[in-house]
DNA sequence: CAACTTTTCTATAGTTCTATAGATTACGCA
DNA sequence: TGCGTAATCTATAGAACTATAGAAAAGTTG
């Protein structure tokens, strides 16, 4: 498949990935052109066809470019022999650093994969039903040996962390002054021990 | 101001409010065209500039309508007698059910309000800030009779809130079965208690 | 350097979209 | 019923956007 092309093409393609990452999450996926990815590029408009087949395939290799990466992190986490505890930070760590890195590709995926067709999601699906499912087991986990409180819905939990980071990504965008470390130890207080003085 | 006009121009206005509304959500705002809008409505395209001077003022007007309602009901949670626990389950719920009722326009606030130029904002503005500061008020009230505990930063915690409401609030327009009774007691319950044995 | 391949550019066909102007129909009231 | 206003329609100017075709430039290899 890669063999076909050259070094040159693989390096611009990542390249076009992106600048079109970069100008979808300002502008969005409508609103913004293919003159304005190009011109993101340093290429003319026609040229960037080279590279993707239409617009919309730009859109799709953003999200699933934006994904790969977000789920190896988590493969290591959750094969790693940490505690609950541990394995909650570093999850916490992983996804919310990740936005401050500026890896416009993740908001992209978030903000913009429903406008794909269904028949361009289907691997974008498995990609995030198997990191939700890994971070199911890590609380399936913790629920086995102790840590979590056996009540815990572990598809909810799941989902619940999965938002709240999310939610905090766009907020870290908009406030590049922010303290990192201070907002991770606050969110994974709050996920461990909830507001309520003797919960 | 309303004074110069017939009722049935009101009526028709807030209907094309609720038909702009429902198309922004389902295409995002650069998604929509003034036709799309239109024939939801059930008129032509042009006659849409009799309600609306431009389509970002339609934008603006979904927005500020998605809102009014929204802070609304947090008026009238913060100022009842309610204890914190009361409080923070007529939140969640307000918060959530919002988006069961199919009130397109929060949705569209939340996904497609940084579209709007800095000056058609400030209203906008206002009026979450002045929800995220009630929020805030209600944890230092908490804290302050011993509710909650003492080193929870309010302004952390009721972002936290919101941005958990809001990402269930796109998970459930997704799936229209689910158990919102069921939803809101585990959203609760984590804010609550967190998710860890002894916290 | 000559032939060939890869990459980029120019130009454009064919759509679609916003916003406006002016004609037309529906409505309220004397 | 007929007049004046309100609401909607038709038609279109003018701009923008996607995708393609074919020319040109850059790069590679004998």
């Amino acid at each position: 498949m890669t063999g076909t092309h050259t070094e040159k093409y693989e390096n611009q393609r990542m390249e076009a990935i992106r600048s079109a990452a970069a100008v979808f999450a300002e502008k969005g996926y409508h609103g913004s052109s293919t003159r304005d990815i190009a011109e993101f590029m340093g290429i003319k408009q026609g040229s960037l066809y080279y590279y993707f087949k239409s617009k919309e395939d730009a859109l799709s290799e953003v999200c699933l470019y934006g994904m790969q990466d977000y789920v190896d992190r988590m493969n290591s986490i959750s094969t790693s022999g940490q505690t609950f505890r541990e394995k909650l930070v570093a999850t916490v760590t992983s996804h919310v650093t990740k936005y401050r890195e500026k890896n416009e590709a993740l908001r992209v995926y978030n903000a913009e994969r429903l406008y794909l067709p269904e028949s361009k999601r289907t691997k974008l699906k498995e990609l995030g039903t198997g990191y939700r499912q890994q971070l199911e087991t890590i609380f399936a986990d913790g629920i086995k040996n102790g840590e979590v409180r056996a009540s815990i819905d572990c598809q909810f939990a799941a989902h619940a962390v999965i938002g709240m980071c999310n939610a905090w990504g766009e907020f870290i965008d908009r406030h590049p002054d922010m303290d990192l470390f201070q907002l991770i130890e606050n969110c994974v207080d709050l996920l461990i021990n909830g507001f309520v003085e003797n919960g």
